[in-house]
DNA sequence: GACAAATATGGAAACGTTTCCATCGGGAGG
DNA sequence: CCTCCCGATGGAAACGTTTCCATATTTGTC
């Protein structure tokens, strides 16, 4: 890259110091008429702009914000950070974006990292708000910052979605459709604060509505082999007549594995998914979920840590029963009396139909380059 | 924010000078084993971080990569954003993440405001790479870039799918399905070089394949008054048997909307999609689309920027025709000859009957908090 | 024990910016 | 004509770091 011009060359150009070509710049103070010409025509001839390096150092201040999630490949995620990165743009902040792919690891190399770049806030989804390095850094250095999509930890805020109430009503939801026998799927349970707070409002309401306590069923990842997963979870608990899932894509993909079961949803099995993504309205049958507002969060915890910074009052975090509400959809259908006697057995195709589906599977991976 | 220790803090509590401490925590050049220890325990004592800003202002680098794209709420770019930043990550950047939402304007500035703060390298996606002001300023400053996504203008090489390839293969699908009259359904077809890229290799092979030039509607959201558009548009093309949506979800919203004017796909209409979303294989009919691999274009064109940064030999580009893949699907199905005779006056119902649909549809607006 | 060589250490400059402060010039008011 | 004041201007310090260079200290060898 070449050499940038400097104020110093501007100044040299304008035949003027360094503080007459600064003041006229930022408009910062008196200039004569011809000085202040002569100092923009230097600039334009030298293409110059600032560098906010130096800015940065003299100002102490980046006008730079830090961003740890888990990954934007989650639709979730990726619509909060950017609302949160317009939010920034809007106030002159720029977005340091770092995904942890749910690693503890990356998640306190990520901090310690943009403490270092000496970001003047932060944003940030942990593992674990009650437990994290990452955070506890971060507080010692009291720099301003604000929580996303994790439990509160006491005194603080955070821009959430109440899992364990929206779980709840989940479980609400199976129970007006007479559902008594539930599962609970996950993905990355252990790594995240979310999915458990998910299976914990699950279960009490379950219990409260005299269901029995859901099974658990945890995959490590929403891909191919979740079929043989969900196939040995049926066989165990050959009573369940509906799964909620910790996310929309794992609804989905349960779907397809009970396609590929032929178990029907939702006549042998209903599905209720988690986050409200958008293709979740598009399909047949749509998705019964619980519909978020990820982009609301987002900016309203941007927005957090702006007036964390500049001082201002905080934006008010929603009531907790206002960020979520249950989306009705054609994957969650009420158990009919039939249903509860006999349409079990149909459900389960022998096991050795699913080594022939499992071979059809293969055939389906798609190309990769 | 407390005020941090510096490195010449560190220097005076271990009682030595700062070139001192600088050559201990960094490791570089001599020093006592007991000089060593005090250093190391006076930076531990006061919590010392290096100031990445001080340091850049002296190495005139920043470790810092900006990524310009139009929205991450698309998955496509999410993936690649994120496979761009792992990259980043391991060799030691950051990124610096800024989201045009496809106006140029947006892009300029966003160009600008990299640039000032002094970033090593740039990632992007415009909206034309054969005119964009942003490319401009970035190649004056022989700034390491790479594209992303664009057509490479010449002379340049970038990541991306040969658009015009992948939907000329969506043509020959079409053909290989016995349809003649289709059409293609863009958004943002004013501000993305892709979408016409797509609009015109897909109608070149739909000439040379002897089928009728394809129509064109674009629309300027996928909400719901895309039914509306739909309608229209079918009425003014009746014969019609297909349509190429210029994205995944473009293809799920004509599909959601056919579903509501009673058109049966892929019985009355077969649809086609563009990028490969997961869960177009998840669903019901799945999606027939163009599969592609954002998240090695987008690792690839991050370590192209690393290479140019580091001067190193810089990964190759995938072959065009490997960038992508047709992907089939239950959305698109053969023509068949009883469809070609009369299928068509089913697929419309009475025009009156929109009304109805459309009332339907503002009951469907999903809550928002 | 003396001298060379190697090792250890600190001072200071440089990076690009802003801003305090001092100086300089000119116009107005006496 | 002298003062005073105000606008215009530039020098220099400060921000936090690395690194060059000079100096001080140790080690090793004869």
């Amino acid at each position: 890259m070449r050499q940038a011009a400097t104020i110093k060359d501007v100044g040299q150009r304008a035949g003027c110091g360094v503080a007459t070509a600064s003041r006229v710049l930022n408009n910062t103070g008196p200039a004569s008429a011809k000085m202040r010409e002569r100092v923009l025509a230097a600039a334009e001839a030298l293409d110059f702009q600032f560098s906010e390096v130096g800015r940065s150092l003299q100002s102490s201040t980046t006008r730079t914000i830090g961003c740890v999630v888990p990954s934007i490949e989650n639709p979730v995620y990726a619509d909060a950070v950017q609302g949160a990165q317009a939010v920034f743009m809007n106030a002159g902040y720029q977005m340091l974006l770092t995904c942890t792919n749910y690693s503890a690891d990356a998640e306190i190399h990520a901090v310690r990292t943009l403490i270092a770049k000496q970001v003047d806030g932060m944003l940030l989804t942990v593992g674990d708000a009650q437990n994290s390095e990452g955070l506890n850094l971060i507080r010692r250095r009291q720099l301003p910052h604000s929580l996303l999509f994790n439990a509160a930890p006491a005194g603080q805020t955070s821009w959430s979605v109440d899992d364990h109430a929206a779980a709840a009503s989940v479980a609400d939801a199976f129970a007006k459709n007479n559902h008594v026998h539930t599962g609970f799927l996950a993905l990355n349970f252990l790594s995240s604060d979310r999915a458990r707070r998910r299976f914990e409002g699950f279960a009490e309401r379950c219990m409260q509505n005299g269901m029995t306590p859901p099974a658990l069923l945890e995959v490590d990842d929403d891909g191919l082999d979740l079929t043989a997963h969900l196939h040995g979870f049926l066989e165990d608990h050959p009573e369940l007549t509906g799964i909620f899932a910790s996310n929309d894509f794992l609804a989905f993909a349960v779907i397809r594995s009970a396609r590929k079961l032929s178990i029907d949803v939702p006549r042998d099995l209903s599905i209720v998914g988690f986050d409200g993504i958008k293709v979740g309205q598009m399909v047949e049958p749509s998705l019964a979920t619980i519909a978020t507002t990820p982009r609301v969060l987002g900016t309203g915890a941007g927005k957090t840590v702006l007036s964390m910074i500049d001082g201002s009052a905080p934006p008010n975090v929603p009531q907790k029963e206002q960020t979520f509400s249950f989306r009705a959809g054609g994957s969650l259908a009420p158990l009919t009396a039939e249903r509860e006697d006999d349409g079990k057995v149909a459900a389960f195709p022998p096991s050795n139909d699913l080594t022939r589906k499992t071979a059809k599977i293969q055939q389906e991976r798609p190309n990769e380059i």
